[in-house]
DNA sequence: ACATTAGTGAAAAAGGTTTTCAGTTGGAAG
DNA sequence: CTTCCAACTGAAAACCTTTTTCACTAATGT
């Protein structure tokens, strides 16, 4: 699992500095269980770090998503979300109700994905594949 | 295939009038081999009714949009693109070099959700899937 | 041909994101 | 523990995309 430890350390190793705003941004968003606007991330960082600036928001967002530890989410409304994610290869599964976000693994497409490609002669590099459904709790 | 005459036919009978604007956006989009922002949809339907503004590219696709002739495009620099949907259960398969898009179909991705609701919980509802790859010509 | 009303373009407003820049701060080096 | 400097920051402004408003136009049914 994704911790602030585990994301600070990354970003240290990786040459960035670990600052009270990036430290406030990255607890807002290990905190928050669905996903997130840059004005609600900024909201959240407060708390930790009343003076930091919607933008640094936006620096750290993009610089997590450079490495990988956040993941834009694409909903029906617009695409002004973000989520923590972990490594590798997982998807996000979204609650259409609550906005609950969970990643689940084990996404074997290679079956479907060498068929599309064999169809279209595309050669398929990656996929975007997001979930909506309905969550425990709100069903 | 989409065409103009389905299109506008489907419009007609949906209530809609057929105006040399919207037939414009129409056409521009058809022509389109890849997705297109508001604007470069906008370029495109100029050519076929040069005094179309670009508010009413926007109003167009949105009315495309929710008879579901068109579909947003989920790029990794953004999410303003759209492209040509027929109607069912299609998915976008998107060039990474030149953008070029086309439709597949076939997508049978249900014992896979089925696991995944049972590992998760969650009732699942629907899914977003893309495939970025290179189309035969840009290989 | 006419009347009705959905649809239109232009301008302005609204929102979200990026750039700029002077000041601050984390962390390496001494 | 201090010093130093580039990376980083916040605020303001610029920028760009999208939506709203409103007076005017044109598509359709009669």
């Amino acid at each position: 699992m994704l911790s602030e430890k585990r994301i600070t350390e990354q970003l240290s190793q990786a040459g960035y500095r670990i600052t009270q705003p990036r430290r406030a941004v990255i607890r807002a968003l290990l905190e928050d269980a669905g996903y997130s606007s840059p004005a609600m991330v900024h909201q959240g960082a407060r708390r930790y770090c009343p003076t930091v600036g919607l933008v640094t928001v936006y620096r750290t967002l993009d610089l997590l998503s450079e490495l990988g530890f956040v993941r834009r989410i694409h909903a029906e409304d617009g695409c002004h979300g973000y989520a923590i994610a972990n490594h590798g290869h997982h998807h996000h599964l979204i609650c259409r109700k609550c906005g609950a976000v969970i990643e689940f693994e084990g996404c074997d497409l290679s079956p479907f994905l060498a068929r599309v490609s064999q169809d279209t002669g595309y050669l398929i590099e990656d996929h975007l594949l997001e979930l909506v459904g309905v969550c425990i709790r709100c069903q």
